[in-house]
RNA sequence: UGACCGAUGGUGUAACGGUAACACAACUGUUUUUGGUGCAGUUUUUCAAGGUUCGAAUCCUUGUCGGUCAACCA
């Protein structure tokens, strides 16, 4: 994370500041509270960044509290990889907490509210309850139950507890007024019965908090300061205060942020699931998902993903963040770490005619020319290579700097070739470039004089090793597929990944290991996959490099 | 028909009543044994109309446009 003392602050950033100098707070305490169940995304990424760098810039600290109200949606799975992925993403929490832990605590103030003649218990079905509440524009109407005597809401809610009535035959609501224009104070409902086992606490609970009736409590037990939320909370802010102000309980306070939202991808649970379930992707952690775990296996270093949520900052209002000013982070920082190797991934044979067939050398190449300490390794060359064949034309063309008959380039780190000719096969594919070399032209040691264009990369064929390489396109073919028309679905991209089952690669890949960096030289950052082994390398492309050429052509 | 939130280059975010800026993108040129990197430069901006003020992106009013709210989800 860079160094932001220079830098402008953001409107929460000010909120805290003024509140540090105005003595409110000594120290500011933030949580980042996701629900398990579900895998950590690209936006998820933006609270965890803002909510940790908080209490990096400011004194204070930040607690890790999961929000598991609900145990039919929530499972331990989700709990150990939001720990990792946070982790990953290079944050510490103080605390970990759980929602559930509270759950004690939570029952005995939905007791004082009762007592205080706040809170009473609902017979209606959740269609009458529903029909009552109105509608934005429509005031709602009070419950039958309403006016239930404290004494009868106490006994019901203590049955409730005890089990003795039926999922979804019985609510706690707060009384607060259902001709309330804001449709969250008309009656809220803050506990429902739901005899389902919790992944903490077992079948010791049959009635569950709703979300508004654990979240803000949760904060006021935990004392945190400043409670920082997505926009879609704002209603809901009216509802946590006065929750606070009734049960008297330390009080925390809400604040809302828009979420981020980038382009060509998806960020919402349900479809992200869908992706899964339905077999779109492989996995929650295919290289393709914005999931922190994607990214991940993917290639993409946790630093990129901090400076990119550092760089698009928050605000309030709607937003579209381009997802190439992410992968410009990915570069930036792979192009400093990632060691250069060669491999080719569309292969054609190229011949030296004029280098002994039976000779060959070892030829040092520098490992990284952004990092002069990173050395250098020893390349086998020989008078037979794999080039990619895209860098041959039949013909040449103006501003052609690579292989065409008659044209010359440099082999990467070796010698100068001239192109003298080429074959093809029956079906009329070009299946051998024809070369001959310039003996004086050793890279290092060049006498030849001659100055070429191009430089192109190359693997020596009996030296060579094979991998499997699996190239990633976005999954979308639209910038924003959940605001299209009809189901994000018909906005895929079918052609988001392409395999190469068979790239030939410079011997040294063989000690790859698995989340080390590599450039293919021209062809973009790749890692090694998981699933990788000593049988079969798989190595998934990170992100391309940057293209003039491509852009030239496309014009 | 209501309440709430918002509107600054192509994108995202600053400017806190005093010269509209930063990053990415785009475009030139240059360097380069990666058509990568680096370096130099160019283009492009305050939703509208009124008002307050010496002075408004900023404050006020109205309008327009966009978003959110009617789960026993979070």
């Amino acid at each position: 994370m860079s160094d932001s003392s220079t830098e402008s602050l953001n409107f929460i950033e000010e909120i805290i500041e003024n509140d540090l100098k105005t003595g409110k707070y000594s120290q500011i305490i933030t949580r980042f509270p996701p629900e398990p169940n579900g895998y950590l995304h690209l936006g998820h990424a933006s609270s965890i960044c803002l909510n940790f760098g908080l209490t990096k810039t400011f004194p204070g600290y930040t607690n890790l509290r999961f929000d598991d109200t609900n145990p039919s949606t929530e499972e331990t799975e989700y709990v150990d990889s939001i720990k990792e992925d946070i982790k990953w993403l290079g944050f510490e929490w103080k605390h970990e907490f759980y929602a559930s832990d509270y759950f004690d605590m939570l029952y005995d103030f939905a007791v004082k509210l009762i007592k205080n003649n706040l809170a009473y218990v609902d017979d209606s079905t959740s269609e009458e309850i529903a029909i009552m509440k109105g509608s934005p524009v429509q005031p709602g109407t009070d419950s039958p139950y309403r006016t239930r005597s404290v004494e009868e809401n106490l006994d019901l809610f203590s049955r409730m507890k005890a089990g003795e009535f039926a999922d979804g035959s019985r609510t706690l609501r707060a009384k607060i007024d259902m001709k309330h224009t804001n449709m969250l104070m008309r009656d809220p409902v803050l506990y429902r019965i739901k005899k389902a086992h919790h992944h903490r606490t077992g079948d010791k609970w049959c009635i569950y908090p709703m979300y508004d009736f654990a979240h803000g409590q949760s904060d006021s037990i935990e004392n945190i300061s400043h409670s920082i939320c997505t926009m879609e909370f704002i209603p809901h802010r009216e509802l946590y205060d006065w929750l606070i102000e009734k049960l008297e309980i330390y009080p925390s306070h809400q604040y809302e942020f828009a979420r981020r939202n980038v382009n060509y991808t998806v960020t919402s649970k349900r479809k992200l699931l869908q992706l899964v379930t339905d077999n779109y992707v492989e996995s929650w952690d295919d290289p393709r998902m914005p999931t922190i775990s994607g990214l991940r296996r993917r290639g993409y270093p946790p630093s990129a993903i901090r400076n990119f949520c550092e760089r698009i900052g928050i605000g309030k209002r709607e937003n579209l963040v381009d997802i190439g000013l992410l992968e410009f982070f990915v570069r930036e920082d792979l192009n400093k770490s990632a060691s250069r190797v060669m491999a080719v991934l569309e292969p054609i044979q190229l011949t030296i005619s004029n280098y002994p067939s039976e000779q060959t050398e070892l030829l040092p190449i520098e490992n990284n020319p952004e990092d002069e300490a990173s050395g250098q390794r020893e390349v086998p060359f020989s008078n037979k290579l794999w080039i990619e064949r895209e860098d041959f034309k039949e013909v040449m063309e103006k501003k052609w700097f690579r292989l065409a008959p008659g044209a010359m380039v440099r082999l990467k780190g070796a010698y100068i070739v001239k192109c003298t000719d080429f074959k093809k096969d029956i079906q009329g594919n070009i299946s051998e470039i024809i070369c001959e070399y310039i003996p004086e032209s050793k890279s290092g040691s060049d006498t030849s004089g001659i100055n070429v264009k191009g430089t192109i990369h190359w693997v020596s064929q009996i030296h060579a090793a094979t991998a499997e390489v699996r190239l990633y396109d976005r999954l979308f073919k639209v910038e924003n597929p959940a605001a299209e028309e009809g189901d994000f679905l018909d906005y895929i991209n079918h052609d988001s990944l392409q395999i190469i089952s068979k790239a030939y690669i410079e011997p040294s890949l063989l000690d790859a290991e698995l989340g080390q960096a590599f450039q293919f030289i021209r062809k973009g950052y790749f890692v090694l996959d998981k699933n990788s082994n000593s049988d079969k390398l798989i190595f998934n492309r990170t992100v391309t490099l940057k293209d003039n050429w491509a852009k030239v052509q496309g014009k």
